[in-house]
RNA sequence: GGGCGCGUAGCUCAGUGGUACGAGCGCUUGACUCACAUUCAAGAGGUCGCAGGUUCGAUCCCUGCCGUGCCCA
């Protein structure tokens, strides 16, 4: 076959569409129960259904895909299960803005007609991200692909959510809750993000009922004024003590509120008297449970002041701030305004000022659920990786509050309760019941709100799996591997498929949780929208291929850590995708007649057992680096060992042999190439799977697909002792290129070398590998000269462990360069001695250290002492040559 | 206020109780050498944040501090 035709660049276009299609069309994604062996399951963390493809995708993704890959070659029944979730807010989002632009509101369309909108959204949008990650090469079990709203999802939430109420583990009830004004829906506490704002804080007197003066509060919501019902002060407070019991009038409102003493109140903070609004803020509705206080709502839904404002109502919250404060101006009322800095809690959608809101929701009570969740952790039984983030979680755990989760949405998981409109009888059931439970009445109305999303996505690695159906696949891929997921939603969703994988599976969800950092820019900015820093993912790949963009995520990455992305750093990784297939590209010229087979290990020499010997420390490193997640570490192993190594040494050395008359040497250095490309491909498989694929089909191969092919392993017999003596030969060709380079020797221009060898070793190992000298520092001839013969006089030189390598330059040498070239070199080896003995003098050192770092020691110091006799008698030489 | 991460070559980051082996980019010098100029060869460049402690030995372990970023309250 001739291979010259094959293009010197690396072309990642039609390459890896044609392999995708092949690795579906053979149904390698698909996995198989094999009751013999244990399998390894990944859950996919379900993107947005509506959603596209971001860069934080493409390294959570990539970073499954090679484990998937890894363990799949490895043998095991490998499933990693995709999906999608319906994302309630933002896709309902999407199609707000859709309908806006016809100038339509959700209600105006309704309920019904709006959710057929938001299914052919989700018809027509809903492969996007899928169709995206089958570009970046994902091999996922697609015949499994699961939808969070599709029936066997949503059977298992109405399971899940009756099971909890009849347990009393979810209940309904008037809490305060966060509330979106733009979402208009209630938020989780995790939902509101804080952020510090300069604001204002009011001084506002509320006079004694008695007329004998007032009390001065502070407030950065004056609006929440209208909805006070009481005035706290701390009991310990001097300030107030006798004030406690009296009442004080409103001021605009002219209700009459108690003054009350709590411990809550903070003596330090503002005036040590705060205004109580139990409607309107999480503590003081507290406060109010605590003192029996009325709760007065004042706004709507939609941030606005509602009838209890009186005067005020219509009026959105801030124009309601704006007034107050100028008529409690007018009037005398407004103390003082300070400014403020404090955080305020916004929508993580939206970034709206998030109003707490008294309202009757649905809550998952929380302490019950959270023991089992902290316990299976603490007890090792899920790990996270790297570890400090088990902290992090428990932490949280420990100090949860219930988890509200109804959304006044409509796309998606309604809540299966029903509510008798004749007698109130609330109806929690898993199908729909056609009359009311207590009364026997019809007229049954469901609840209108949906779930958080967050519910049926804390379900996914069992619901997915078929439950609540006891299926063969949930028997078998239950528990799941390992989780790989970033860490904002730790809490957001690991911990929450915890606990309720605890609850019903009465087992951990997975083993590891694998948590990757955020993909910043290259000057480690967050990406957005806003700045305009964004790469996408797809333009990487349709500029350099999906492979580069891989490989890019993935070096320098460190579990938990976040990592820089850049267009630099993915040219990079195209240069290897490059160097991978140049490599290929030559061993594959040079297989002519090659025969399929082993090496011989009879048959090898230095540089073959040095590179297998390589290529097994390797292959040991790259498995130990992927089973503890570090896919970071493990690419940066391959790639140093296939680019300095591999391609830098060993391929140039191979020429020798390829190149020469000897027919052996030639056919086993074939074999010996042909061996570590093909392993080494296959080592890169899961981090590259479609330039590997290329090549290994290219390559002659056993088997239908190099990604069902074995994974490597550390073979014994490929472990030789002299593989380190190449180093020396390595030393050797690296100082007489530094000497040709120094002197300027043109690159065509053959030197010559003259060796004196200070032992029989090292003398046998020069001349067995002279040829390698000879190719790769482009030396012509070599003399060997023994201990006693004199140095050639004009000579540069060099020393190496057990010899020194002299290269004559016919008078062109300039001594006096040359003198302070080795006079650099003799210091350098002198305070190398001086270190060393200072370790092999003391006592300590002597008596407590390992044997076998004494031994080292000693050995380097013999070795130093060496070369610095050479250096010192060359140097002799030259000054009286001078 | 509590917790956590980071601080190593000009830049971005790896890394380990035993001389920092670092890598990429950048920089200097040379080469279109028959796989690759998306390349090859050679080179310069670091008190591994600061101060203590543990240890025969610490950049890597402990304590404090400084700088920086994040999470939670």
């Amino acid at each position: 076959m001739d291979f010259t035709n094959i293009p010197s660049v690396y072309d990642p276009k039609n390459v890896e569409d044609k392999w995708y299609r092949f690795w579906e069309e053979q149904n390698f994604f698909r996995a198989e129960i094999d009751p013999e062996k244990e399998p390894f399951t990944i859950v996919i963390p379900p993107p947005n259904v509506t959603g596209h493809l971001h860069i934080g995708h493409a390294l959570n993704n990539t970073i499954q895909d090679i484990l998937i890959r890894y363990k799949r070659m490895q043998g095991y029944p490998t499933l990693w299960l995709p999906g999608t979730d319906h994302a309630g807010i933002a896709t309902e989002a999407k199609v707000k803005e859709q309908l806006a632009e016809e100038g339509l509101s959700k209600y105006d369309l309704g309920r019904e007609k709006f959710l057929e909108r938001v299914w052919a959204w989700k018809e027509k949008y809903g492969d996007t991200i899928v169709n995206q990650l089958k570009k970046l090469g994902a091999s996922c079990d697609w015949s499994r692909f699961r939808f969070t709203l599709d029936e066997g999802l949503s059977r298992a939430v109405r399971e899940v959510f009756v099971r909890l109420y009849e347990k009393g583990l979810i209940y309904r009830g008037d809490y305060i809750v966060n509330w979106c004004p733009t979402c208009k829906t209630t938020l989780s506490d995790i939902e509101v993000e804080h952020e510090e704002r300069n604001d204002k804080i009011y001084h506002v007197r509320y006079p004694f009922s008695d007329g004998s003066g007032h009390i001065t509060v502070a407030t950065t919501r004056p609006e929440t004024i209208l909805g006070d019902t009481a005035v706290a002060v701390n009991p310990e407070d001097e300030r107030y003590r006798a004030h406690i019991g009296k009442t004080v009038v409103l001021p605009l409102v002219g209700r009459e509120i108690p003054i009350i003493a709590d411990d809550y109140v903070d003596m330090e903070f503002g005036t040590g008297a705060v205004k109580v609004t139990p409607a309107h803020d999480p503590n003081d509705f507290e406060m109010g449970l605590r003192h029996g206080l009325p709760v007065i709502k004042v706004m709507d839904e939609e941030g606005r002041m509602n009838e209890n404002a009186g005067k005020f109502k219509g009026l959105d919250r801030y124009e309601c701030r704006k007034a107050l404060i100028r008529e409690l101006g007018e009037k005398g009322y407004m103390e003082k305004i300070e400014d403020l800095t404090h955080s305020v809690g916004q929508c993580y959608r939206c970034d709206t000022v998030v109003e707490p809101m008294v309202s009757k929701q649905w809550f998952v009570r929380m302490k019950p659920l959270a023991e089992p969740a902290i316990d299976v952790v603490k007890q090792g039984r899920v790990k996270f990786v790297p570890e400090r983030f088990t902290k992090i979680y428990i932490n949280w755990l420990e100090n949860i509050h219930d988890w509200c989760i109804s959304r006044q949405l409509w796309w998606g998981h309604r809540i299966p309760a029903w509510y008798c409109q004749d007698c109130g009888e609330t109806i929690v059931s898993r199908e729909t019941p056609v009359k009311c439970s207590k009364c026997g009445g019809s007229s049954l109305e469901q609840d209108p709100d949906v779930l958080d999303t967050w519910f049926s996505s804390a379900l996914w690695p069992f619901s997915t799996l078929g439950w609540p159906d006891d299926t063969q696949d949930l028997r078998y891929f239950y528990p799941t591997s390992v989780l790989v997921t970033g860490y904002d939603i730790i809490f957001f969703w690991v911990a929450r498929m915890i606990f309720m994988a605890m609850e019903f599976m009465k087992e951990e969800p997975f083993r590891y949780v694998a948590i990757t950092g955020l993909v910043r820019d290259a000057l480690g900015r967050k990406m957005s929208k806003s700045l305009g820093n964004g790469i996408d993912p797809l333009e990487v790949i349709e500029k350099y291929g999906a492979d580069t963009l891989r490989f890019a995520l993935c070096t320098g990455n460190t579990p938990g850590n976040d990592i820089r992305f850049s267009w630099e750093k993915a040219e990079h990784s195209r240069n290897f995708a490059n160097k991978i297939w140049n490599a290929s590209r030559f061993v594959m010229m040079n297989l002519e007649g090659f025969e399929p087979g082993e090496p011989e290990l009879e048959k090898l020499s230095l540089k073959d057992r040095w590179i297998l010997s390589r290529l097994n420390d390797v292959t040991s490193e790259v498995t130990e680096f992927l089973d503890k997640f570090e896919v970071g570490i493990a690419a940066q192993k391959v790639y140093d060992f296939f680019w300095s190594e591999f391609c830098d040494w060993y391929i140039e050395m191979a020429k020798i042999d390829l190149y020469g008359d000897d027919k052996n040497a030639k056919k086993k250095t074939q074999r010996v190439l042909y061996t570590v490309l093909e392993r080494v491909l296959r080592l890169l498989h899961p981090l590259m799977p479609f330039v590997t694929e290329e090549i290994w089909q290219h390559l002659p191969h056993e088997g239908r697909s190099i990604m069902v092919s074995a994974w490597p392993e550390f073979r014994p017999e490929w472990k030789f002792e002299d593989a380190g003596d190449m180093e020396i030969l390595m030393d050797a060709v690296r100082g007489i290129r530094n000497i040709r380079a120094e002197m300027n020797v043109p690159p065509a221009k053959k030197a010559r070398a003259v060796v004196r060898a200070g032992d029989s070793g090292t003398l046998k190992l020069l001349r067995q590998n002279i040829d390698i000298i000879h190719t790769l520092a482009r030396v012509s001839e070599t003399d060997f000269i023994s201990e006693e013969d004199p140095a050639p006089g004009k000579a540069m030189s060099c020393v190496i462990r057990g010899a020194e390598i002299f290269i004559p330059m016919e008078g062109l040498v300039d001594l006096d360069a040359e003198i302070a070239r080795l006079q650099k070199e003799k210091a350098s080896l002198e305070k190398e001695i001086s270190t060393v003995r200072k370790k092999l003098t003391n006592h300590g050192f002597l008596s407590k250290a390992p044997r076998e770092v004494v031994e080292k020691e000693r050995q380097k110091e013999r070795d130093y002492i060496e070369m610095l006799k050479r250096v010192e008698e060359r140097l002799k030489a030259l000054t009286e040559l001078g």
